[in-house]
DNA sequence: CGTGTAATTGAGTAGGGTCAACGTGAGTGG
DNA sequence: CCACTCACGTTGACCCTACTCAATTACACG
């Protein structure tokens, strides 16, 4: 069991992978970076989420970097243990059999987005987990906070700084969202759905 | 047990998914397409591989096609059956979770590349793929063979026909590859390791 | 030798990245 | 309580990579 605080590392890319764990409060990310500083946002992890697991099923070492975002509780299980439980209990392997087949699923959907989707649509996928995933409802609509909003949002939808917000800042203007500081708040769900989705039936009668 | 033919559809993506299927001998590629007819190669498949098991991890339909680029012959196994192979054998269950690690380990790495990497390198580390997985020693290097490989490699790195052609019909001239019909043969793998990977090395000392 | 599929190549273009300057809002300390 | 400061965010100008569209060439097969 152990405390981080904004900022801080729980394990980086390539530390040898001794234990699973699990967010029980606070928010983090999972990220892989190239030599230079770029920086790929993998998951985000809220409270109740397992992750770092990859110990348990093969690696050797850990194949990311966890960041937290704010404070952070979370508890670590060693992955022999996990080995262990996943061995004798068959219901916890099925568990994280499911568990792995979705977010294989989830990574292999966005592997088609970002060889086929433009950047615009890319970030109105992102913003639309991101409400589903940590959104809440207030009064003007589902608004999601995270800090330094609009590079993790580039970071999550394969886009730079600059052309998150400059799309931002665009959706603002029509009033789909309000963008602010460390904040999105979506307005108008239905429309960004739209650009998300926009199959456009073309009239092939 | 069941044959198919080069270009037969397998299963689509939405199809129930009732089998978990094996591959005894062939090739085949697992893609999603969009509406309007672009397709992106999840994974290729050889003989001894199991794809198309999604049913078996939670989902109620596969996540996406598989279209046989060969003769392909093809073991299926009802769902049921693989669910019950695993809530009783832990070796099994094991297995599949290290094998779903693998696979997760595998497209975050390639979500990572999309996202970062410029596309003349991406092509670079799918040569490199391809010919540790389907690639075999001639006297001139290391051989890869696939039926419309251009636009294979294109759907495999997240570019375009016409690019892969142009980055390859480069390399040819530079003596690194031998750019064939169906077929590319890598004459200096090192210097293709030195693209994929090139760690700008900066003299920061 | 003819035909169809695969591959090459050129010209033109635009989406989105880069670089850089400038705003802005939330804390902090006087 | 206000001003200062720093991190976050916006916006503009420019440019380049890689896509689009299209014409042409090469190869393997019957």
């Amino acid at each position: 069991m152990q405390q981080f605080g904004p900022g801080e590392f729980l394990f980086f890319e390539n530390d040898v992978a001794t234990d699973a764990h699990f967010l029980l409060s606070g928010q983090l990310k999972i990220v892989r970076e190239t030599e230079d500083g770029q920086e790929v946002i993998l998951r985000l992890i809220r409270a109740g989420e397992m992750f770092g697991g990859a110990g348990g099923w093969g690696a050797a070492t850990y194949p990311a970097t966890a960041v937290a975002l704010d404070q952070a509780r979370v508890f670590r299980l060693p992955v022999q243990e996990f080995a262990r439980l996943a061995g004798h209990y068959p219901q916890f392997a099925l568990a994280v059999i499911e568990e792995l087949g979705l977010r294989l699923r989830e990574a292999e959907s966005r592997i088609r987005e970002l060889q086929v989707e433009r950047v615009e649509r890319r970030i109105a996928r992102t913003l639309l987990r991101l409400a589903n995933k940590i959104g809440h409802k207030t009064d003007r609509g589902i608004q999601i906070d995270l800090p330094q909003s609009r590079q993790h949002l580039a970071e999550l939808s394969g886009a730079t700084l600059s052309t998150v917000s400059r799309v931002l800042s665009e959706w603002d203007r029509q009033g789909l969202i309000l963008a602010g500081r460390e904040r999105v708040t979506i307005v108008r769900p239905h429309e960004l759905v739209v650009i998300a989705e926009d199959t456009v039936e073309s009239d092939l009668g």
